[in-house]
DNA sequence: GATGAATGAGTTTTCATTCAT
DNA sequence: TATGAATGAAAACTCATTCAT
């Protein structure tokens, strides 16, 4: 898995800290609220300068989106290959999304998911394009448990629990509690297939 | 239960008209896509004539905040009022939450969670000391079947949960599929006491 | 002399009370920086109430204005009638106008001098004819003064620099401090005929 | 004495023509019926390009006086340097303040003195703090020519008398008439000193 | 006469974007 | 690539005035 604690994966070029930056803006602020200028001004540039990288603010946005889909679609991948069977790879996976969400690339999964509406129809196309690859790995696993007889409810709707426990740990979650990102991942992981 | 369709449980005044625009208009667009001349163009008004209603916009998105905890609060209280074991009044909670959320007073719940960070600190604050009714009576449920042993996990932390599970369901829940809110609840039970 | 102590000699009807919480608004906060809604939050009534007693907000400054003219016009009638000699006369005229810019009138005075451009052309004119009458008593005297020697510059330069010394003195002169409007009104009379 | 013929001794930069027409749109129009628009079309740029050289619409009125005071405090310096006896620096001083109210930087001084109270709490107390060291210069001549006998008055007085005739000479002066600076300063040097 | 909701034109200010240097 | 002045459309909000009740 890359060990890169940027937001994104992102090496040190102005695009990459530009893309930082907003990431942790549009999670601060929003979208809407983050101006060009803020952008600008927390890499040390002026606002005009952006536009040497991005057309649009709307092009920065989907950038933040496309660098922590892609980056994370391969932590998934990763997630699945590390284990044999499918209640381990579930594990894998909660916790590889569980880290995402509040661990290192928090600030760009807030982002996807408060700021969607914020992208144009076609860069919401695109993303969901992104989406949907990462998407097909939870299914696999879950699919698998299910008819293993790990757990009665469908798979789609399993998933979508899921999605919601775990995109909503940010609001409430903090790295320095008792609670760490490997115990609430048991937890979750329960309410998946039973409390042992 | 209060019966009355519209957003929050808005009568037909102007004001409750504005309340029940400005709520469908803000989880859609947005508070800060949302213009004020949005919001006067949905009940046929101009733009000027908002502010004999409300002092400013942010207060507008108050007002659907404070309607929507005070109608569901309420709901929430007949919900457990409605049933003698924890068991049952763990389901009729999730019911309602989820009626809330997928249904009757759907919008504004979605501006709820989504625009949270639109209000200033002071309006944070009110809002916030409305909400801790509201999540006192979840806990006290909970509570009581974690003393039971119906459950293992933190209820604290299964309040958390619950909230991201039915959270989320906006997204992908309708009410057009074969999925009924009662089913739904059932299967969001199970995720707190087990499948059967 | 009258001995009301209103702004301008104003009765206590609606109209009076009015005009007179309006010359206090337009002293303290200019024309343009008062609201309908603040003259009539002054007097207990709502903003509507208003046109029913003036046409247009500027309506209300005019009718500031020729009160205060019209009522201080009479005050200098009176200073004039109650002197035998131009010494005399001189001295009781800035006496009454005095009075009446630090004094009585003070705010109805200030608001003449500070909004005039407030004021549309008609109103303008309309204003100045009465500000004729009044400037007349003041450069009989004067003339007087000059056809005896009294002092040597042009008449009408000594009362536009009369005007002025006494126009500024609201800005400074403060009826709780040792000089007295009759100490100033002396000053003042000695810089037009010298000191003793 | 700087020569530059400008409102305020203001160079040809962008603010520079910003300051001179914004000075003279305030003298005749006031500050609070001068819309940002007029400002800007009376240089030639768009409203929302003022904001690039000054916060708000108060900072330009602020920039105004605190321009026009700093290049007159200068020429009451030179006024009184250009002179050996407290008469002729007394002399000096009144020809000064008459040409910067009725000449060169007649629009900036006359909107210092009218849209005062326009400024803000903070913005008055940095400009009387630089409206001080202007005075200082007034009072030092004023005490010596009373210690010498040159007038019974208050100095303090006569600096506000001054004030008053010399402040309200743009409302009545014409620089197209027989009556040039230099007689009218004498006239008001007599209104100290006594008619030789 | 009084009310108060509504109007609609107008205000200052913001901000993504452009472009000459 | 970077700058920073300029753009121009749009925002929230104001307010004198109207008018049905």
């Amino acid at each position: 898995m890359p060990d890169n604690p940027s937001v994104h994966g992102i090496d040190d070029s102005p695009r990459g800290r530009l893309l930082s930056a907003a990431a942790r803006l549009f999670r601060e602020k929003g979208f809407d609220r983050t101006t060009v200028r803020d952008i600008a001004a927390a890499v040390g540039i002026q606002s005009g300068s952006i536009f040497h990288h991005f057309k649009t603010k709307e092009d920065i946005l989907f950038a933040v989106m496309e660098e922590v889909i892609r980056f994370n679609t391969e932590r998934l991948r990763q997630a699945v290959a590390g284990a044999d069977c499918p209640r381990d790879q579930l594990r894998n996976l909660i916790r590889a999304e569980l880290t995402a969400t509040v661990g290192d690339t928090r600030e760009a999964m807030t982002v996807m998911v408060q700021e969607w509406r914020c992208l144009g129809e076609d860069n919401q196309r695109r993303a969901l394009a992104l989406r949907d690859v990462y998407e097909r790995l939870w299914l696999d696993v879950l699919d698998r448990l299910h008819a293993e007889g790990a757990f009665r409810a469908d798979p789609f709707i399993m998933r979508r629990l899921l999605t919601g426990m775990i995109g909503w740990s940010p609001n409430w979650f903090s790295t320095n509690r008792r609670l760490s990102v490997d115990d609430l991942a048991e937890i979750i992981v329960e309410r998946v297939v039973g409390e042992s």
